[in-house]
DNA sequence: TCGAAGTCAATATG
DNA sequence: CATATTGACTTCGA
């Protein structure tokens, strides 16, 4: 029995409990706090250089309802989910020992973690970071990971949408596309439909190519506008108007998302799906790296799930998962590299 | 108690 | 090496 017991516990447990799930207890390892810390470390230097920072965040937290475990998550679950309520005050203040506070209060058996974000951090505080600057942001990922950038460099050159990234996004979406419009489903009101899918698509490349088109503070502009202006509403602030949109369209649908709560996003799961497959390659991450970075999942299960996504409507914990691709798919992609980077480190 | 949903780890395959 | 498949396990709801 403790074997059993023990192996499943500690070996793997990290799975997040997710919402439901709760299956938290697992292993892991614990980095993953890590991606938390990247991030909130990123925003603030992004706060702090836009000031927008509170309603970049406030994006997030409102984005997510979900998110807020999400973003980084993984394995500490429920003792992430408190921290995520007291990082909401932080993303305000990045100090740095506020940070490390948090953190330490976190039972953290391994050291390393921390001296990777607080080399973050005093890097965004120092500004030295300037998310903005692609540049750099490029050149960090490229330091830590080698292949990732490597077709950035091409797509962050052709601001043409349809030139590269989004070329070939085009190209697994037009495929969706059969799904899309004609909708044969009931993606009437799924996060991608129809045409409105592609928009998504070019809004958030834009904001990927913004990003380095714009240099600085274009893109962390945008970013936070769209976050920000309206707290008021619920509804859309991740990042673009697409999500507005669909968000809208699911609150409705969705009815009673209640309160806050529960986002109703209603995930197109095999467009996500699609839609990671080609980042994936695009990018030259491989499944395993994607899976336990960003999904806290394992390489088997991301491969299932992109292979055979279900519907929606018949998922049920799984959603989480889903919800996660989709985040990261809606980030701009300096985000998304660090995340890949910092999980990993 | 049973079945469904989700995962994982191991293993097979390309 | 990366991805696909599979068997076993856990959790959850009837």
């Amino acid at each position: 029995m403790e074997n059993i017991g023990n192996l499943h516990g500690v070996s793997h447990g990290h799975q997040t409990s997710d919402l439901m799930n709760s299956q938290h207890a697992r292993q892991s390892s614990s980095h993953r706090n890590l991606v938390s810390h990247g991030r909130s470390a990123m925003v603030s230097s992004m706060a702090s250089i836009l000031e927008g920072a509170g309603d970049y965040r406030t994006d997030h937290s409102l984005s997510g309802p979900l998110h807020p475990a999400m973003t980084m998550s993984c394995d500490s679950g429920m003792s992430l989910s408190s921290t995520y309520t007291t990082l909401t005050p932080l993303q305000h203040l990045p100090p740095i020992s506020t940070v490390s506070d948090k953190f330490h209060h976190h039972p953290h058996p391994h050291a390393h973690h921390h001296p990777a974000h607080q080399r973050l951090s005093s890097g965004n505080v120092s500004g030295s970071f300037t998310l903005m600057r692609d540049d750099r942001s490029l050149a960090s990922m490229s330091n830590l990971y080698g292949h990732y950038p490597k077709d950035m460099s091409g797509m962050g050159q052709s601001l043409s949408p349809l030139s590269n990234g989004l070329g070939s996004l085009h190209n697994s979406q037009q495929s969706l596309g059969a799904y899309g419009p004609g909708a044969h489903l009931s993606n009437d009101k799924m996060l991608s439909s129809g045409g409105f899918e592609s928009h998504a698509a070019m809004l958030s490349r834009n904001e990927e190519h913004m990003a380095r088109g714009l240099g600085g503070h274009g893109n962390g502009l945008m970013t936070s506008l769209n976050g920000m202006h309206h707290h008021s509403h619920p509804h859309s602030q991740a990042n673009g108007a697409m999500l507005s949109v669909d968000r809208d369209r699911q609150t409705v649908g969705g009815g009673q998302g209640g309160a806050g709560s529960g986002q109703v996003e209603e995930i197109n799961t095999k467009e996500v799906a699609q839609r990671i497959t080609a980042e994936l390659k695009r990018y030259s991450i491989p499944q395993a790296i994607f899976a336990q970075r960003i999904l806290c999942r394992s390489q088997g299960t991301l491969s299932d799930l992109l292979r055979n996504p279900k519907p929606w409507s018949k998922l049920k914990s799984g959603r989480e998962t889903f919800r996660r691709m989709w985040k990261w798919l809606q980030e701009p992609e300096f985000q998304r590299m660090s995340a890949l980077r910092l999980a990993g480190e």
